[in-house]
DNA sequence: TCTATTCTAGAATAAGAATTCAAAAAAGAG
DNA sequence: CTCTTTTTTGAATTCTTATTCTAGAATAGA
């Protein structure tokens, strides 16, 4: 019936989503995008609608893609704190030196309340919160969390500890201490059997 | 011999710090800027050179006026570790409900590694380490820190914490929360004796 | 008071960005 | 094979933004 699209969604996608990472959403230009994805302007906005309709598509991508893999990839469930300490460590280990930070924190400080970002931010803020909340409830049942902190917010301070460290890795602090914070913070999270 | 400026230097960065602090570099327009400041663009150009020494100057006049007067109001020496705790519930009361969050914050997300913010960005987390370290050995030496504290790792933990409320804050998180979180955070930090 | 100088205002300019348009191309349905 | 529908493309357009220019106003010292 009609020709079909000849690209491919995921790639197109991906790309879009590291030039808003890389450059925020003010400052990737369309030009920039025609780059990163590929298409031309005009099937960008056949495609997405605009500029805010490709953003929109790439944020839900991230989260979806991006931050659900991570999470599954460092911090399953099966993994319990080490694992979340895993997924902590592996924001200051982007490849090629490259620090393109969280599209999550970045669009957070860019667009505050604009609301189409709003809530692809809360989506992302709320998928981290949850599956820290989870992983140190369980590790209060299993014993390996502190006995006296309450996992709820334990589970909010590490949303917050999270996006500061992206936004100092984003200024290029330097990483090994940021690295060697993790490892005291987590070490403060579990329970120490004196002997 | 010459005309004198008839404008308040003091009262136009301020008025330019706040755009840019609510609106971030890029979407703060020479338009806003002349609302913000009071000055017609002409002027601005005459006296700043260009957009960017404008927030060159009012991210220095933040750190000077704003982030040092902070510092000073809440957290001087003498106030110990419940003047840095003050200092972090403070982020979370912006008069009038606004967030325009810190401009330290939000250049090292918008600007990463931009040369000229990136100073300015590296002066300001500086001042704050170093606040935080010297009060955290304060602290040591008097005995009001847990003896097991480490004072500069806990100085880079209390950084990127402070990074993170800021993102918080300003994606609309609920701030009541926030604030127990800083509560439960110093008295971890803090020595209690048990009877 | 006059003059040199700098400030201010607001229009003019120029560059860059987002978006739209019209024509060419592709692919399946009949 | 042709028709229809949609995509693709690249140019055209429209908007916005940063920056410059020009004329007029203000000031301090000669």
């Amino acid at each position: 019936m009609s020709r079909p699209r000849s690209y491919n969604e995921s790639s197109v996608l991906k790309g879009a989503m590291h030039a808003f990472r890389r450059d925020g959403y003010q400052r990737a230009s369309i030009r920039d995008l025609e780059d990163a994805t590929g298409l031309k302007a005009g099937s960008i906005y056949n495609s997405f609608g605009d500029k805010a309709g490709l953003f929109d598509a790439a944020f839900e991508h991230y989260n979806q893609v991006v931050l659900g893999g991570r999470i599954e990839r460092f911090a399953p469930a099966t993994a319990g704190l080490a694992g979340l300490r895993d997924l902590f460590t592996s924001l200051m280990h982007e490849p090629n030196g490259e620090s393109h930070g969280c599209l999550i924190t970045n669009s957070a400080v860019e667009l505050g309340r604009n609301e189409d970002a709003y809530r692809h931010v809360h989506a992302g803020m709320d998928m981290l919160f949850k599956v820290f909340a989870e992983r140190l409830a369980a590790a209060r049942h299993d014993g390996s969390l502190r006995a006296d902190i309450d996992p709820l917010l334990a589970a909010m301070k590490l949303l917050a500890l999270y996006q500061g460290l992206l936004v100092l890795v984003r200024a290029g602090q330097d990483k090994p201490a940021l690295e060697r914070l993790v490892a005291a913070e987590f070490h403060e999270l579990e329970a120490h059997y004196d002997i």
